[in-house]
DNA sequence: GGTCTCACG
DNA sequence: ACGTACGTGAGACCT
């Protein structure tokens, strides 16, 4: 049997896993604190790699340190290099644990780099007759590929890898794995910082690879090549190139104090392990860990078996069995629910487990009494979702209790994945699959033929709900969020759900009109742009813009983006002066957007049946409490802009004699603001009921109390205020209101001498993150902050100023949900025909025979300003119209 | 799938 | 010296 050697490029692999992951850090971090993507990606690696490779002997190389022979001999050898950030520095010792834990051997060597460990032992492997795997995330290890030496270098992520062995490289490259030393030589290498022969890049390496064999050959014949500037620049930089050739190679020499014989690969050491997962938090690696060794390696082995019966019409009276509590859960494969197909369900308690693929069952008595009855508490999984499914089905959903998503929403923001079994997976319940796991992903995303398959599953999600239920509970009652659950967010849910049934009514014929008349304009402007160009091209690619107006037109460059020119309106703006193309660039793009977005965006999701939009508001995604709204969203269309305010013209009541009407608190933010901070400057002039901009001018430009506040002084005092409640900076101020940076500085420093509560806010609120990792809104609403922490100046700015502003923004959010809840009980309570339609943060908006008009008038108000106690009033306003566009007080 | 831009509060 | 205001969703392009 040949033996098998593993080899692993330690440093490269762990930076690998720790950016493949970096984009989901907060989810990375241990209970102390301690970042961990990098150590889970290189665990993830590990699993991957022995699954597939059984290794004899096993080696995790590092580097020693950034001194290493090729420094000594070239200065800027990896120079250049950002610092390696201190979240992954501080991982480092716990992979090297890690590597030990599971059976590894890793070593590093003074003066030379990880890449010469594994070059010297893959050779000596080679001699020695055995198979090697060298696992690394860099291209240039390739070069030790030969016949029983293969390369994995990762290629996305750190388990998907691209095997390079000679035969691959001969097909990729048509060079052997030796030369690819040649060609680096001659190209050089920005990353490691050594610069090759002047103008040589890999296609010309390449190509003289391939003529020369190598550097040397090269230039033992260098009289071959015709004079050009690349013979030039080849007999410029020989001895570069020479010298290149040898901070290339990876040597295979290494004065090494290790041989095969130490590296036997031993396995994982269980206890160990076990022990370092749970210092880790890696929960789905312990769970693995312990079903492994009763079960086996089986992915869907870990799930603790269920039994479940399948429903029909001759057993469907078992259900009467249950009487007091179920878990009920309605699969609709697609995300919105409104017109998702249905897959199935399951009802049951207990270990009574009841499923079906027969939606007309649930309109037999003893399921369709059992979800209808107010009796019979109803745990679950999106309430909301629920509610709309079965009422499509023609049936009410009664007396739910508890919401697996919503609960575990409200003890964490950040858990805001849509799917049971993820969330289960998060609370360190395993006993259930994703979607994903189940289902499958993309394109070959579909429930399951097996029967078997499909009710095992959605029992698990039964009995997940029914498992979870009690401990959520319980830590929401250790956070004091049991109100905010169940006097808010539960019946929130319902309200919400009435809401999105009832849908607004759009016509589609207005919406129609506009788009012609918008496609002629769009044809003249886009004549008019390639005029001006002097030829046609893409106006919506930013690439090809970007082009047009700072290559061929050579306009100043303002701002460049990650991938080139920024042509935002900000920087358009700028140059409107220089070309008239710049403002028929601004008039095209604001068109575009009208009609991509608003007018086929929107005619796509009319129903045909009722000429009506549904939208769905997700209750459980944002970090702050508000809602926001999907498929489509409805709470960003046109306002600001004379010609995109007339997209509202299309939204109209749905029945003939009704009207539009609409409520919005006036400066709601800033009124919490008032009361959160407790200043008393700022809540004196809310409670007289000043103009709270002119007021604020007032005092931070020091003016006399009865001084006129000319328009450019409130609007600068407006931006201040909204500066204030996001977290102001004096660059930030200063772009907005175009001072200078120093009169920036001035007006945030006169607004907190004048406001000192809120100066003082700021500070214990910030404290208060620091000490708790996160911060809540007046109902207890939290927000977790764990980059509070963070060494990064911006990203521990960023926790600084969200920690701000999500009391301010959250508790806002509270208000109005308040009031919606309250809002609709009223409507209820006093039979009217009026329907509460759309929210849109700081305004509800309802459709209303005529003769409501007057109640809403006082009725809406009332309820609206009276949801919560403040320290300050709160103020709402109130217009209607025939439609959403002719609003009007 | 990521990036850019732009619509809203 | 850092890098620059909070919260969202959607369409278009490009790799």
């Amino acid at each position: 049997m040949t033996k098998q050697l593993l080899l692993i490029d330690g440093n490269s692999i762990v930076f690998r896993a720790f950016f493949a992951m970096h984009n989901q850090m907060d989810k990375f971090t241990n209970k102390d604190g301690l970042h961990t993507a990098a150590i889970y990606g290189f665990k993830l690696m590990l699993d991957h790699v022995l699954q597939n490779f059984k290794p004899d002997a096993a080696l995790v190389a590092f580097d020693a340190g950034k001194v290493t022979f090729r420094t000594k001999m070239y200065d800027d050898y990896k120079g250049g290099r950002n610092k390696t950030p201190d979240e992954l520095t501080e991982q480092i010792p716990y992979v090297r644990e890690l590597i030990k834990d599971s059976g590894l051997h890793s070593y590093a060597l003074a003066n030379y780099e990880a890449d010469d460990i594994i070059g010297t032992l893959a050779k000596k492997a080679d001699d020695a007759g055995y198979k090697t795997l060298i696992v690394t995330g860099d291209r240039d290890l390739t070069q030790l590929a030969s016949e029983h030496t293969t390369v994995a270098v990762t290629h996305k992520g750190v388990t998907d890898t691209e095997h390079y062995t000679p035969v691959h490289i001969e097909e990729k490259l048509g060079i052997t794995p030796r030369q690819i030393i040649d060609m680096k030589a001659l190209m050089g290498d920005s990353s490691d910082n050594y610069p090759g022969v002047t103008k040589i890049g890999e296609k010309t390496a390449l190509k003289l690879v391939k003529q020369f064999g190598s550097v040397e050959e090269l230039y033992d014949r260098i009289d071959e090549l015709k004079k050009s500037k690349m013979k030039e620049h080849l007999l410029a930089d020989e001895a570069i190139a020479r010298q290149c050739k040898t901070l290339a190679t990876i040597l295979q020499d290494a004065p090494i104090k290790i041989g095969l014989a130490d590296l036997t690969y031993t396995g994982p050491q269980k206890d160990e392990l076990v022990k370092f997962y749970q210092q880790m938090d890696f929960k789905s690696f312990l769970k693995k860990m312990g079903a492994d060794d009763v079960i086996g390696e089986e992915d869907n082995a870990q799930i603790a078996p269920i039994e479940y019966t399948v429903l029909t019409k001759d057993n469907i009276t078992e259900l009467n069995q249950l009487t007091d509590e179920v878990s009920f859960y309605l699969e609709m494969p697609e995300a919105n629910y409104h017109t998702s197909p249905f897959a199935g369900f399951v009802v049951g308690k207990d270990g009574h487990w009841f499923t079906s693929r027969n939606m007309d069952l649930l309109k037999e008595l003893p399921l369709k009494n059992l979800l209808t009855s107010s009796k019979i508490k109803k745990n679950v999984f999106n309430a909301k979702a629920q509610i709309v499914g079965l009422h499509r089905l023609g049936i009410d959903l009664e007396n739910i209790n508890f919401d697996l998503l919503l609960a575990s929403y409200l003890l964490n923001t950040n858990d805001n994945s849509n799917d049971l079994g993820q969330v289960a997976h998060e609370h360190d319940y395993y006993d259930v699959q994703t979607d994903e796991e189940v289902y499958g992903k993309g394109v070959k995303r579909a429930v399951p033929d097996d029967d078997d398959v499909f009710f095992s599953h959605l029992a698990n999600k039964a009995r997940a709900i029914e498992n979870l239920r009690k401990d959520l509970f319980k830590k929401l009652d250790e956070n004091e969020q049991t109100p905010l659950y169940t006097n808010i967010e539960l019946p929130l849910t319902r309200v919400l759900a009435k809401m999105e049934i009832a849908g607004i009514r759009v016509d589609a014929q207005t919406l129609k009109d506009m788009g012609s008349k918008l496609t002629e304009r769009l044809a003249e402007i886009e004549n008019q742009i390639y005029q001006e160009a002097g030829e046609e091209f893409n106006i919506n690619s930013t690439k090809q813009l970007g082009h047009i107006l700072f290559e061929k037109l050579k306009l100043p460059v303002i701002k460049k983006t990650k991938t080139g020119y920024s042509t935002a309106v900000d920087v358009l703006e700028k140059l409107a002066d220089k070309s008239p193309i710049v403002e028929q660039i601004l008039e095209y793009r604001q068109i575009a957007k009208l009609q991509s977005t608003y007018i086929t965006g929107l005619l796509k999701v009319i129903h045909s049946s009722d000429q009506k939009i549904h939208t769905r508001y997700l209750q459980t995604l944002t970090q702050t409490g508000r809602l926001s709204s999907v498929d489509p969203n409805l709470q960003n269309i046109p306002v600001r802009l004379p010609e995109g305010r007339l997209i509202r013209k299309a939204f109209v009541p749905s029945h003939e004699g009704w009207q539009i009407f609409s409520s919005d608190y006036s400066q709601v933010e800033l009124r919490v603001l008032a009361h959160i901070t407790g200043d008393k400057n700022l809540q004196e002039d809310f409670k007289n009921g000043e103009d709270i901009h002119a007021s604020t001018a007032r005092r931070i430009f020091h003016l006399d109390p009865d001084a006129e506040i000319d328009r450019n002084m409130r609007r600068r005092a407006k931006a201040v205020n909204f500066g204030i409640v996001y977290g102001i900076s004096d660059y930030g101020l200063a772009q907005r209101i175009h001072v200078s940076r120093a009169e920036a500085h001035e007006f945030i420093q006169n607004y907190f001498h004048e406001f000192p509560g809120v100066k003082k806010y700021i500070n214990d609120t910030i404290e208060f993150a620091r000490k708790n990792g996160y911060v809540e809104t007046i109902t207890h609403r939290r927000r977790y902050l764990p980059d509070i922490h963070a060494k990064s100046f911006s990203k521990r700015s960023f926790a600084e100023r969200t920690a701000m502003n999500t009391p301010i923004q959250g508790s806002a959010a509270d208000i109005i949900k308040i009031a919606m809840i309250h809002m609709q009980d009223e409507l209820e309570k006093r039979h009217l025909k009026t329907k509460m339609l759309l929210q849109i943060h700081d305004e509800l908006v309802f459709e209303a025979p005529k003769e409501e008009i007057p109640v809403l008038s006082t009725l809406v108000p009332k309820v609206m300003d009276s949801a919560v106690k403040l320290d300050v009033p709160l103020k709402v306003e109130s217009k209607y119209g025939d439609t959403w566009y002719d609003l009007k007080k």
